[in-house]
DNA sequence: TTCCCACATGGGATCGATGCCATATGGCGT
DNA sequence: ACGCCATATGGCATCGATCCCATGTGGGAA
């Protein structure tokens, strides 16, 4: 509190303050300073106080390399993600980041573009910081099999790879698509369209069998026409919805799979002045700001992502420091949460929303 | 390819892999390893190649601490913003990671929720893990002033602390905020509130000046009772923006300075069921997705948030490989994006906006 | 008095990559 | 025959914190 300036004082301060350059101050040595400094050993009370002063005084701060070069281990936590524009990628994130902190930790930030050579680039930087562990969500097996084999620790989020030994937090896709699903189908419809843009992950291959399940629960028959496949990365997939409508003129609800499906169904329903949910009701998989912002609110499963991240942060940081037992993989809820896009179907059966 | 099997193959792969088992391997020294994976300096190409293939073979991965030991400098970068799950930051998150990444380094994000000793904490790790460089979106002067005091580079972005020697990217948020208040005026509004949640960085500052000079630029005069201050991180700012229109019922626009402004004010306009822009007209500074997507959409300053981080990453990155200039600042210009949200005022003058 | 132990401090090896310097060889010019 | 330089390789100090071990001191018990 008393004399504490501010550390540098602004000016030039080239030489870099090391334990010893604190040593030679207090006249001492590198070993006492450090025991007086890291708390650990005999350091007469005296001592220590004059050491911690010259410390403050300085604005000794530790160097991590030289500790992790000796330690085997920064203290640094690599995230992995796939797209950070992506609010859900953020969310996850922002949630990582928390726990991060709290625990005294450091994330270090890598976005692959959902690019699998950038995954495996992003994880042999993580091997070479000596990362504590990596959070990732996977976009393939590569990446979490050298991280798992140079004995990093892991913790795939959202997504698995399906690689042993690295534990898991993910959310229920497939109960959370069976809900949405099966709401629509209680509403009576019976034309619903699946809108996906990958089904090589688990995320998209579980929110289409929970479609199927959903279906097959309520007896009624699949259509395969009904499922809309963009493949990764579309180009412009509002307009690859709009050819699917014309197509299919005759669907009365959609099911998004992913919050990018959503806002080009949003879009493309909005375009052709489609009423939702009068000609057209709509459920998205993923509940972002701005579904509930608009009107009618978007009927959206959603997913608790922020603390997705933070149980996976939790769940990583319980094994870097120790837990040695099983690889084990922790299942969030999903929520169904009803708005205004969804209610039963037109009556009249000439009412669709092809094109006019 | 050929042989290259995928490295630690899974087993327990204990013994890390060092320069030095290279060598072994080889039988040849550390030094010439070291050489010959560097790149430096003269190896033989028959031993080069040789080296080359051990270390392939045994998945070697440089040790950075060591590296970073020796040479004074990680390659790490670090990132500090104020909330990661504000679309903003996340946006600017995405633009720096996309740079420093394509640069060959990586970002250490933190996020310090707005507050001053959480930045400090962060500036402290960032010096401790010797960041070859730190943007910041500053809350305050001390984390800066501590990083430039050990000679961090720092690239400040979005906002100034007003800290010597550091650089900066920011968007102008005056000339923004005065054409898109500029626009209101335009159109005919004399009674137009302003809502921001923070005057003490220089973005909110210079929202609201903008907003006073497009008044000045108009001849219309200011009212104090039109400036709606909610101070930082306010609890429930949709209530507060109902109170403040159920006292200033004769508003005919509101200009809301950032996106969490927008929602609360959206929000409770939709509540109340003020016709936009029937009865109220509304410009946000800050473009977010949900803006584009309700109905009708929102007028907004839409300001370039990843290209910010780009090259805000950009110019730290040259300031880290040798520039030695003065700090400079780089303003980047917003657009005023004109949508449904904004229309001349009800002529009818009893036509206001209070409480029912 | 002697021995032991708690207390206290310093010496120095260690982690792994880097890069300077010493050493060594062979070819070529004078 | 001598010297020089390009080529090639290894030895070793270095970066800074940590921690084991050696050393040293004083007090109390036997």
């Amino acid at each position: 509190m008393s004399g504490g300036k501010a550390p540098g004082g602004g000016r030039g301060r080239r030489a870099r303050v090391t334990l010893r350059q604190i040593a030679d101050e207090v006249g001492t040595s590198q070993s006492t300073a450090s025991r007086a400094l890291a708390g650990h050993g005999y350091v007469a009370p005296e001592l220590k106080a004059r050491i911690e002063e010259a410390a403050a005084r300085l604005g000794y701060v530790p160097d991590i390399s030289a500790r992790t070069l000796k330690g085997h281990s920064s203290g640094l936590i690599g995230l992995l993600v796939s797209d950070l524009r992506n609010q859900f990628y953020a969310q996850l994130a922002a949630g990582v980041e928390q726990t991060v902190a709290a625990a005294g930790h450091q994330v270090v930030l890598v976005d692959d573009h959902g690019d699998e050579a950038e995954a495996v680039r992003g994880a042999k930087a993580f091997v070479a910081m000596r990362a504590a562990g990596v959070l990732l969500a996977p976009v393939g097996r590569e990446a979490t099999e050298l991280l798992v084999g140079h004995g990093t620790p892991v913790v795939e989020v959202d997504r698995r790879s399906g690689v042993r030994g690295c534990d898991a937090v993910i959310i229920d896709s497939e109960s959370g698509a069976r809900e949405a699903v099966g709401h629509l189908l209680a509403l009576g419809h019976r034309r619903i369209a699946v809108v996906v843009d990958e089904t090589v992950w688990d995320t998209g291959r579980n929110r289409l069998k929970g479609y199927r399940a959903a279906h097959r629960a309520a007896g009624v028959p699949l259509a395969r026409r009904l499922v809309l496949d963009l493949g990764l990365r579309p180009d412009d997939p509002r307009r690859d919805v709009a050819a699917f409508l014309d197509a299919n003129p005759d669907v009365t609800a959609v099911f998004a799979a992913n919050n990018v499906m959503a806002e080009a169904v949003w879009q493309e329903l909005k375009r052709r002045g489609a009423a939702v949910p009068g000609r057209c009701s709509m459920v998205s998989f993923d509940d972002l700001t701005w579904m509930r912002v608009v009107e009618p609110g978007l009927t959206a499963v959603r997913q608790p992502v922020y603390e997705m991240g933070n149980r996976a942060a939790q769940l990583l940081i319980e094994r870097i420091d120790g837990g040695h037992g099983r690889a084990e993989t922790r299942t969030l809820r999903p929520e169904l949460v009803l708005r205004g896009s969804t209610a039963a179907p037109a009556s009249a059966p000439g009412a669709d929303i092809g094109a006019s």
